[in-house]
DNA sequence: AATAGTTTTGCAAATGTTTTCATAAAAAAT
DNA sequence: ATTTTTTATGAAAACATTTGCAAAACTATT
């Protein structure tokens, strides 16, 4: 079976079985018009009896485009990056491109150290997600200066270019929402928020909104939890069964959001009868749950698929200047608020 | 800003900078302790200041191990692989590896050709998911002779080494639980299985123990459905609504299994009162729905790190034989049924 | 049949590293 | 102060490919 005895085919080999100089195998992959018919066929069953497989590597030393585009992100194992790194995949790979994918787990630090290695690799571009980087990566981009896009967030000027929703307003948008039904006794419910530029916008905009309709939650009424549906429901429960009872629960993202409902369900109350619960984000699931999610749309997929066209674009024609993205987010009303 | 003047430092620039030799840079990140400590401080020194990053085309091209892993799967933008794909990649990531990601949604012809780009690309292994592949992938893996893994299902006798677990077994745990807590009423709820080697094992399993108790489900009771809570939810939601009343729906997994007790509580069933539901899997969020999802535990996560570690193994000591490894996949009972 | 023009091909240098081997420098032993 | 041993460095070949240039092989034109 593990023959390893023949020595893997190099382009030398293909040559010299097809008694063509490297030179025109070369060709015969790159510029298949300059050689003629009767020769290209001859190496093309050379190149399948030997088995032959081009060396990118040795391509890419000679300056020429490795192919691969670095992503960085937080986490894979979460439904709305995962949903944002498929449509990116799928976007780059229209052009032949495949990406090389770490995660930092919300450690900046790490982020420095993926993204060096993806340079080492020779990535023709880079995405990382939010805006909320280590001066290390800034400069690390801006010095090998390699095309790159930030997905996730947008920001009227954005140290990198952008392509991504308005947290911000997205945050407004869901807490004006839930003053407009006339609730008016809030919990918020926030994931950490140092170095996740994503929740602290959203989280501002809320607090924001909230503060202008004069129903700013108390202290004790602002619930942090970890990025997890069990830590979310456990964090509400605990808070439920102290004896709150507040109107509506407004949460930074689905994830927490559905974490609330649960935990309220569990308690014997009812949704949105006796609590109103709302996310942002729209993820897979938010629909079909019962009740329906109230929550803001923000458009994963498409995010990733026009920030993987942005990057891929800015590789292809250097000289474009691209611009800033903005994706709505819009509100979803469904049946929770 | 883009000052794209100086261009790219490599090995040999650093070496005159430090007025030593490109050989000797090159012993400075490969075996520094072969250069005296004062010309490595030397070459430190330029290398930050010309900002060098080293090639690994350029080293790749030596034999030298790529320090890429290439890992294909159906999709991303799926709980349960994402979970996997993460823990593989963390796992890999100790070692030094990065993993180039590729998707195939399903499509065996696309599998190859994602995979050969992987070839091209020199990585130094390969995982793919699950144990049904078309000939043409079998034969480039083996042909290349290159360390691969396959992830997710366990069978004794593979043609590639596995890691996975046996989902037939799961399918017959699962329905075995159901038929003792006594129901008898049985709906199924499976995907499409045709290239789906996971999906069809445990259907098998589950198919075969309804068959030994005796309450096979007639054909009208086997209800298909694509792989989506919603397309799930709905397909349950037309069922029951023409009147079918079964006491339980055992479900391929658990986003099916959501779909289904979404669409019993949209009726206003209760679960499992009127109806009970099953998945398999466990994924996130299965544990915290109200009412809680009783399933089978696959364990994605410690596949996937199983995984890594198996392949990055036979990277690295190519002489050590690899064993097949069966996943435990144990019943969680939780108030679903 | 000879010439001019065009298309195909091959040679050889180049790409950015690593690595073997030899030599120079430093340290240790006399 | 020599000689021996050890350690540190450099020169050059090697790796798998691409590419500019020139030569060779065809075609078309006369």
């Amino acid at each position: 079976m593990s023959d390893s005895k023949q020595k893997k085919a190099d382009i030398v080999a293909v040559a010299i079985a097809a008694s063509v100089s490297p030179a025109t195998v070369s060709r015969f992959f790159n510029r298949p018009e300059l050689v003629r018919l009767s020769t290209r066929r001859k190496i093309d069953r050379t190149v399948k009896k030997l088995g032959y497989i081009r060396n990118r590597a040795a391509q890419t030393i000679h300056g020429i485009r490795s192919g691969t585009i670095g992503l960085v992100v937080p986490t894979i194992d979460n439904t709305i990056f995962a949903e944002m790194i498929q449509a990116f995949s799928d976007e780059v790979g229209l052009n032949g491109f495949t990406i090389l994918l770490g995660t930092h787990n919300y450690n900046n630090a790490r982020e420095y150290d993926v993204l060096r290695k993806f340079l080492e690799h020779r990535v023709d571009g880079v995405a990382v997600v939010g805006l909320d980087h280590s001066e290390e990566v800034y400069n690390l981009i801006e010095s090998q200066n390699i095309p790159s896009v930030s997905l996730w967030n947008y920001a009227k000027s954005s140290r990198l270019i952008c392509v991504g929703a308005d947290n911000f307003d997205a945050g407004r948008k869901i807490a004006a929402h839930v003053l407009a039904q006339g609730y008016s006794k809030i919990t918020t419910l926030f994931p950490p928020l140092a170095g996740n530029d994503r929740a602290t916008s959203r989280a501002n905009g809320i607090m924001k909104v909230l503060e202008e309709g004069g129903v700013s939650p108390a202290l004790a009424d602002q619930l942090e939890t970890l990025y997890s549906i069990s830590s979310a429901k456990k964090v509400v429960i605990d808070y439920l069964k102290s004896g709150s009872r507040p109107d509506a629960i407004i949460c930074c993202n689905d994830i927490l959001a559905l974490g609330a409902v649960y935990a309220s369900q569990s308690l014997g109350l009812s949704v949105p009868e006796d609590i109103a619960v709302t996310g942002v984000g729209d993820f897979k699931g938010s629909k079909e749950i019962e009740p329906a999610l109230t929550t803001i749309r923000i458009p994963a997929k498409t995010i990733g698929a026009l920030g993987g066209a942005a990057l891929v674009q800015s590789i292809i024609s250097p000289e474009a200047e691209l611009e800033n993205r903005c994706c709505v987010s819009d509100l979803v009303t469904r049946s929770t608020c």
